[in-house]
RNA sequence: GGCGGCGUAGCUCAGUUGGUCAGAGCAUGCGGCUCAUAUCCGCAGAGUCGGGGGUUCGAAUCCCUCCGCCGCCA
């Protein structure tokens, strides 16, 4: 065991859902996880890095029926674009788990039979709220109606109970073990906010948990009774046993279980942090030393989400910047596990100053004094002075420091002690003026010094940028001739002194050119890619001629009263201005819009709405209003207009 | 409602066990340099450390209370 923290690193992303395409929030995992396994593979570890994707259950299975294909056609469709998203963006997984794979479910399938044979599964019934349109059944978190029962979040119908026969896992019994567990490693979930929120969640009790299912066709049989398949989360989250060698691959197995770090986003903590080593636990295999829940990348404020239409495509930003100003903005802004806020203008601000002017001006500043003062290849390097040590010591310490906060996954401290270094170096130039000794023929072994020192500090510290930015590391490298990659050498065998003078330095190229804020704003402004927008086309469409739209009365109205509807969730009961008129409507608004909220504003009414009634209510008409997840979000004007003005 | 966290310069945030802890970066202003991607270097700003009370020789740092955010749970 003590071997394996010397030696190995295992690594993973969670398996990406393949209902989704990727976006921001896939590659943020992912780019961490990428950079850890870099890092540690520089340290010299044997390092095993996993992703993949989830491709079971009943949303893909409906997606895939919807689009005339079978859920592995879809699953394999995606897959591609997760493939070549990570290509893009650089990503060294050394194994891509889909849970789809014959070794997967046969791992999946081994572990279920030995946990019923031990007890810890066990068959038992299900009850629950069952949504007959969507034929599934509501998770668990789906909050009671007044009226005692379920509305369904997907499709806003009532759910009926329903019981089932379902296996259950005992996890009733983990209580203890695993709040002893996070006593004794206090580490095993990150931030500790993280933590406190899942010991006080273990606290409250846990109730058996049921794993299979009968009504979901699409995914692992329950061995010896496939009339169930194993519910989604039983089988995703072994993925990260069987990806590494479970019950195939026993050697590689035992090279790198337990994991070491699983990267998650903080909306699956509790299946991460409390059912997996529940599993685990039962399984009677180890446990993974770190479960960091990392936070969400907001755009400006606000979360992304496909209905809002501001998810950020990484392939708009790479195609503009490329991969390493992406990776760097992500891993440098936020230190994992908080939220960060992704703005055009922070984007920008942050590459320009960072990576052109501190970064990428000072590689070039440096290499083309050396082209241009010794065409490239220094000689007659002069006795080292004090100021030239200082810049060498202060290397190595912050060399320490940065390896100590990689190590403790504290990416972006590393950066930033990175980046003081770069502002030392170009002190160091500063107050050495190379530029005027240059003009003096007896200071050339001065100048070749101060310039090799920079040249060393310029290597070294690209080096220790490569976790981040590998491509950017890479490019100095080749400037400075150097024969190796910066990839290809160990932590330990890296030293401030190694740059060789007889090495032909290049002229460089900038690294990061400048970028023009409202040209670039302008570039991601573009249309989204094709998938998004064959999305859209394949909505069905279906003409009406304009004698029907005429049919429709739509108005002006404003809202003199609003009041929830009781006992409903969705429903506001409101009075409305119609110019001629008052009118009651009854509008299902009321998860986005609080009633105060309401009063005063203005909207579109059909006016010649059949009335109809509504919980007991009579509802004369009917709002506009775009319809999101489930959620109404309505159009209002951009100034007043008069209650009853005409709509067309 | 319960548990947890937060509220420090215009902005984003650091501040171990109470005593150079009133800081950094960005933004702003001024000055310097010209090798370099109009880049780089230096200097300055001053904020009652959310409000009030308390413990202490001494609190941003401990206790109480109030206000305002956020997370998890119900």
């Amino acid at each position: 065991m003590e071997e394996k923290v010397e030696k190995t690193f295992y690594v993973t992303t969670p398996i990406y859902y393949v209902n989704d395409i990727p976006h921001i929030g896939h590659a943020y995992t992912t780019i961490i996880a990428d950079a850890l396994a870099r890092y540690q593979r520089l340290k010299g570890k044997k390092v095993f890095f996993l992703t993949g994707t989830d491709e079971h259950g009943q949303k893909i299975e409906k997606t895939a029926t919807e689009k005339g294909i079978t859920p592995k056609e879809l699953a394999d469709r995606v897959v591609i674009r997760f493939k070549e998203l990570w290509q893009r963006l650089n990503i060294t997984y050394d194994y891509f788990i889909r849970t789809t794979e014959k070794f997967h479910e046969e791992g999946v399938q081994k572990i279920f039979q030995k946990l019923l044979e031990k007890g810890d599964i066990y068959k038992g019934t299900y009850q629950g709220w069952y949504c007959v349109s969507e034929e599934n059944f509501l998770s668990e978190d789906v909050p009671l109606q007044p009226e005692g029962y379920k509305i369904c979040p997907d499709c806003g119908r009532k759910a009926v109970l329903l019981e089932e026969e379902s296996y259950f896992f005992r996890l009733s019994a983990y209580q203890k073990p695993l709040l002893d567990f996070y006593e004794a490693n206090p580490q095993f979930v990150r931030p500790q906010t993280r933590m406190n929120e899942v010991v006080s969640f273990v606290r409250q009790g846990l109730k058996d948990l049921s794993i299979t299912r009968t009504t979901v066709k699409w995914g692992i049989p329950v061995p010896g009774d496939p009339k169930h398949t194993i519910y989604v989360w039983f089988d995703a989250l072994h993925n990260y046993v069987t990806g590494v060698g479970y019950d195939w691959n026993t050697e590689l197995f035992q090279t790198f279980w337990p994991a070491d770090v699983h990267l998650i986003g903080k909306d699956i903590l509790r299946f991460h942090a409390i059912f997996w080593p529940a599993f685990l636990m039962a399984a009677g295999l180890p446990l993974p030393r770190t479960v960091y829940g990392h936070g969400w990348w907001l755009k400006d404020e606000a979360k992304m989400s496909k209905s809002k239409g501001n998810v950020l495509d990484p392939y708009l930003i790479l195609e503009k910047v490329g991969p390493d100003p992406l990776r760097y903005f992500l891993l440098r802004e936020i230190p994992i596990g908080q939220d960060g806020s992704f703005s055009h203008e922070g984007f920008v601000h942050r590459i320009n100053s960072d990576l052109a002017n501190d970064l990428g001006n000072l590689v070039q500043r440096t290499l083309t004094m050396v082209v241009n003062y010794f065409n490239g290849s220094l000689q007659e390097i002069g006795q080292e002075k004090e100021e030239d040590k200082k810049l060498a010591r202060l290397f190595e310490e912050t060399r320490d420091r940065v390896y100590a906060l990689y190590d403790d996954y504290a990416i972006n401290r590393a950066l930033e002690e990175i980046w003081t270094y770069l502002n030392a170096v170009n002190k160091y130039l500063a107050e050495c003026e190379p530029w005027k000794l240059a003009k003096i023929p007896e200071t050339r072994p001065r100048l070749a010094r101060i310039l090799y020192q920079a040249v060393c500090a310029v290597r070294a510290s690209s080096y220790l940028i490569y976790p981040v930015m590998p491509e950017t590391a890479e490019k100095i490298w080749a400037f400075l001739g150097e024969q190796k990659k910066p990839g290809e050498v160990l932590t330990s065998e890296l030293n401030f002194y190694d740059f060789r003078p007889d090495q032909k330095i290049n002229r460089p190229e900038a690294l990061f050119p400048r970028i023009d804020l409202k040209e670039f704003i302008g570039e991601m402004e573009k249309p989204k890619t094709e998938d998004y927008k064959a999305s859209k086309l394949e909505a069905k469409m279906e003409y009406i001629s304009y004698d029907e739209f005429k049919k429709m009365d739509l108005r002006v109205a404003k809202v003199l009263t609003a009041e929830r509807v009781p006992g409903t969730n969705k429903l506001l009961k409101l009075q409305i201005d119609l110019g001629s008129e008052q009118r009651q409507i009854i509008a299902g608004v009321a998860d986005s819009y609080a009633p105060e909220e309401l009063v005063g504003k203005e909207f579109i009414v059909i006016a010649n709405l059949k009335p109809a009634v509504i919980r007991g209510i009579e509802s004369q008409g009917m709002l506009l209003a775009a319809e999101i997840e489930g959620k109404a979000i309505i159009p209002f004007f951009d100034r007043e207009i008069p209650p009853g003005t005409k709509v067309k």
